[in-house]
This record gives C-alpha cells, sequence and structure tokens, in this order.
DNA sequence: GCGACAG
DNA sequence: ATCTTGTCGC
C-alpha cells in the first residue's frame, strides 16, 4: 500500500506520496495497478498563483553495462542561471517495456529529487505525461508522488499527429482514443517538434508556454538538455 | 493473432 | 537509451 499524505523522508521535498516504498511493483502487473491507483490523483488545472521561479529538468542517461545516472537540475526560469544539481547512480531494476517506462527511471530519480537544496516550483520530464496509454506517464508519475506541477516533455509521440506549422510556437493537438492529451510544439523552426503533455497541477496551455519558455535555442527545454549533459558527464 | 509502443 | 562522420547553416 502507499502512504499517503506522511513525509517520505524530511528535507526540501515532501512526498505527497510514499515514492517507491514498501510495495514497489516488480512486475508489469503490479506496475499497471499502480499507476491506475495513482492516475486519479492527477490534476490538470494551474494553481491561479503559480509562478515559476525555478525549475527542474529531470533525465536519465545509461552506460554500457546496467549502470545509469539520474540527473536532475534546478534552474532559475528567467535568468536559466543553475540553482542546483544533483546526480544519483544506480541500475536499472526494471525492463523498458513502453507504457511502463516510469518503472525504470523514477526511483533514482526521487532520490535525486530527495537532495535538492532548493525546491523547484516545475518538474519539467524526459517523457510523456498524459499522452500515455493509461494516462499515466513518468510526468503524472513524478507529479503525484511530489505534488509539484510538472509537465512531460518527449522527443517521439506515442501515437499519430498532424504536423504543426514551421513557425516556432505552433502547436497541433495530441490525440489519444479521440482524446486531446497534449501537443505537438514546435519549438524552434526547421527543426521536430517536441511532443508535450500535462504532468500534474498544470493545464495544457500553461505547460506548452513554460516548454517554449525553455526553448530559448534549442528544440530541447534548457532544462532538459542541462540535465542530459550532467548525467552524462556522471556517467564517465 | 500481429504490429506498434516515451527512454 | 546508446553506437557515430560528415555536413549544412546561423
Amino acid at each position: 500500500m502507499t502512504s499517503a499524505t506522511t513525509c517520505w523522508r524530511r528535507t526540501t521535498l515532501k512526498w505527497i506520496i510514499d515514492p517507491v516504498e514498501p510495495d514497489w511493483p516488480r512486475t508489469p502487473e503490479a506496475a499497471i495497478a499502480l499507476q491506475e491507483r495513482l492516475r486519479p490523483l492527477v490534476s490538470t488545472t494551474t494553481d491561479p498563483g503559480l509562478e515559476v521561479r525555478a525549475v527542474a529538468g529531470l533525465d536519465v542517461g545509461y552506460a554500457d553495462d546496467d549502470r545509469l545516472a539520474a540527473a536532475v537540475v534546478v534552474l532559475d526560469a528567467v535568468t536559466l542561471e543553475t540553482l542546483d544539481e544533483v546526480v544519483v547512480l544506480g541500475t536499472s531494476d526494471f525492463p523498458y517495456v513502453p507504457g511502463l517506462f516510469a518503472f525504470r527511471e523514477l526511483p533514482s530519480l526521487v532520490t535525486a529529487l530527495d537532495r535538492l537544496s532548493v525546491a523547484p516550483d516545475l518538474l519539467v520530464c524526459d517523457g510523456q505525461g498524459l499522452a500515455h496509454p493509461r494516462r499515466f506517464g513518468l510526468a503524472c508519475h513524478l507529479g503525484v508522488v511530489t505534488g509539484l506541477p510538472s509537465v512531460g516533455v518527449a522527443k517521439t509521440p506515442m501515437g499519430p499527429f498532424t504536423m504543426p506549422d514551421d513557425e516556432r510556437g505552433s502547436a497541433t493537438d495530441l490525440l489519444l482514443d479521440d482524446e486531446v492529451v497534449g501537443r505537438a510544439l514546435r519549438t524552434r523552426a526547421g527543426v521536430k517538434p517536441v511532443f508535450v503533455s500535462v504532468g500534474h497541477r498544470l493545464d495544457l496551455d500553461r505547460a506548452c508556454a513554460e516548454v517554449l519558455r525553455l526553448c530559448t535555442e534549442f528544440r530541447l527545454p534548457e532544462t532538459t538538455r542541462r540535465a542530459d549533459s550532467l548525467g552524462r558527464l556522471q556517467l564517465r
């Protein structure tokens, strides 16, 4: 059982849901059951007073063996100055299964988040949020367990989509089972779009606006890029 | 049944 | 995810 409304550890972040203990799934069946149990907790509305000052970028890099590096960077949302960084070395215990991606990366990411000394206002995750077969991708899972607003930014879509216009900022709906689950967002002209979906405590418009704001120079948000290079560096 | 399927 | 050279363009 997940123990609700208790702190997992007492640090910068207070965990709304016990993130991994004691019943962390070890089988696909148990993982799907946990997703379906947590899915109703997802919120798609933005707090009226939400101000994103500190943005966290999360990414996991893999080595040749079964080692991985979970990296979290916290940036000033305006200046993009680094406020905090944490890297955690771990192993991949759960196989990569589409739809269960979170179970591979979430434990190490949670450990990294727990070691932050600056609390972020928003989590920018490398993967899907609601654009997921059970509407509970990595970004939703991280959002729900931390209680923080979160957004998923994926490099490839889960399903078919229509290509947005070439202009930066243009977007098209991402549909799954006749339902809008996110957007294909052009973050830079002449470059493939990214696939944005709500994770938690955010509406889709705001999610896209926050992502666009972080894509100052490249296709991917600066948060994701920094976390990626930090993890890559630590793996060597 | 078969293929597709975030990283 | 990761393995990689060159190449086009700002």
